[in-house]
This record gives structure tokens, sequence and C-alpha cells, in this order.
DNA sequence: GACCAGGCACATC
DNA sequence: GATGTGCATGGT
């Protein structure tokens, strides 16, 4: 059944185009940019992903035995790098020890153990368990971020204050899993809430959900 | 110089 | 369970 959860994708869908998330080369690559991007701007972590690629450190066995320190500096331009350096850590350890960094060795692990997992990593928050589950993993849950909730809060979907299983359950019961659509889907919601709905922003109006209803 | 950015853990009440 | 706070760089 369509709802209006569907008239939105396909609007923004017309408006910007495919938005080929997520942006990196390797499946480390995404896992570590889901890290870095906590509540900070991508800019900011293509910088410090490009400073990892320099250093040739960017594949899980080298992460694991980069000392604390180095990895702390190549990552400052992203930010809280004291506690990301911990957080990265923790999760290579994880990724290592339970898949010794092999995503073959997910193949026959349910989702849901899969995140719970991921959930078990001191660092690793819902947004980026479901991050890492969606764009490394491929695996068919909605990534719930900042610009998403604000997005659906707007236009009435859930209201301000809800959690990130109420906006999360908009799409398990609207929309049959699917991975390609989960992706494009909230990487439209990223960029519309970039171009349209900074805090402040006076475009507001004028985005492309909006005008359409006018 | 203020404000913002693709969160999370921890302390406190 | 809700609310507040620290973590930090770089662009606008």
């Amino acid at each position: 059944m369509k709802t209006r959860l569907h008239d939105i994708y396909y609007t923004l869908y017309d408006y910007f185009g495919p938005q080929h998330w997520w942006p990196g080369e390797t499946l480390l690559e995404v896992m570590v940019g889901a890290i870095l991007t906590q509540n900070t701007n991508w800019g900011n972590v293509k910088k410090a992903i490009a400073v990892l690629k320099e250093k040739d450190v960017l594949e899980a066995h080298k992460l694991k035995i980069l000392p604390r320190l180095k990895l702390a500096r190549y990552i400052k331009p992203a930010g809280y790098y004291t506690v990301k350096t911990t957080r990265l850590k923790n999760f290579i350890s994880f990724w290592m020890e339970t898949y010794g960094g092999n995503v073959r060795k997910t193949k026959n692990i349910e989702t849901a153990v899969l995140r719970e997992q991921l959930l078990r990593v001191n660092g690793i928050g819902q947004e980026t368990a479901d991050s890492i589950l969606l764009y490394a993993l491929k695996r068919p849950v909605f990534v719930i971020d900042t610009y998403t909730k604000r997005i659906l809060s707007r236009h009435g979907f859930i209201n301000e204050n809800a959690a990130y299983q109420d906006a999360q359950k908009l799409f398990v019961q609207n929309f049959k899993a699917d991975v390609q659509l989960f992706n494009e889907y909230h990487a439209l919601f990223v960029r519309l809430g970039k171009e349209f709905c900074l805090k402040r922003s006076p475009r507001c109006a004028q985005c492309p959900l909006h005008a359409k209803k006018q």
C-alpha cells in the first residue's frame, strides 16, 4: 500500500537524484566513517579518512596495532579525537575478534543479532550500528539521524522528542525491507536536511516537500 | 565570534 | 526514566 512516506521518497528522488551512498571505497572505510561522523560535519571526516589513507592504515589489522597516539593524531580533523580513538579501537577489536575482520563470516548471522553485538561495543549507539548494518553490511535497517528526525517531526510523522525506535518503526511498517531503498531514502533525508532544514535555515519553506504541497 | 555538524556515554537527580 | 554535560575540529 502506498503512503505519504512513499510519495516523499519519490519527490526527493526526483528532485535530488541518486545519492550514491555510502561514500567509501571499502567496507572498513564505511565503518570507520560511521564512527568518525558522530556529531561531526562530513567534510571534517573526509579529511581524517584522507590522512588514514595517506598513512596506509585504513585496514582492520593495521588499525588494530596502530598506537593510540598516532591514531588520535591522524583523525584529529574529525574532532572529538580522543573519544573517537577509543571508539575506533573498541570497534576494531570487536570486528577482528568476532569475525576476523571478514564480512563473509557475518553471512549466517541474523541482522538482529549483529545489531545487538554492535550495540554492545562501547561507542556504538543505534545510529552508528544501523549505519554499519545498512551501508557496510548491506542489511535492510533504516538509519535514523538528526536530519531524518527533524524532517519527520516537521512533517508531523513523529513528535519532536520521539525515540529512535518510533521513527524507525515508520519505515518498518510502511516499506518492505529493502537495502537499496533504505540506503537511498536515508541519504536523501540527509541531503534535504543539509540543503533546506538547517536549524535556522530560512529555506525550509522552499524545500521540495513544502513546495509540492502547495 | 557565534553557530553548526550524518552521536554517545556517563553523571546526577 | 528524563535531563544535562563533555568531547573538538573546521566551515559559514
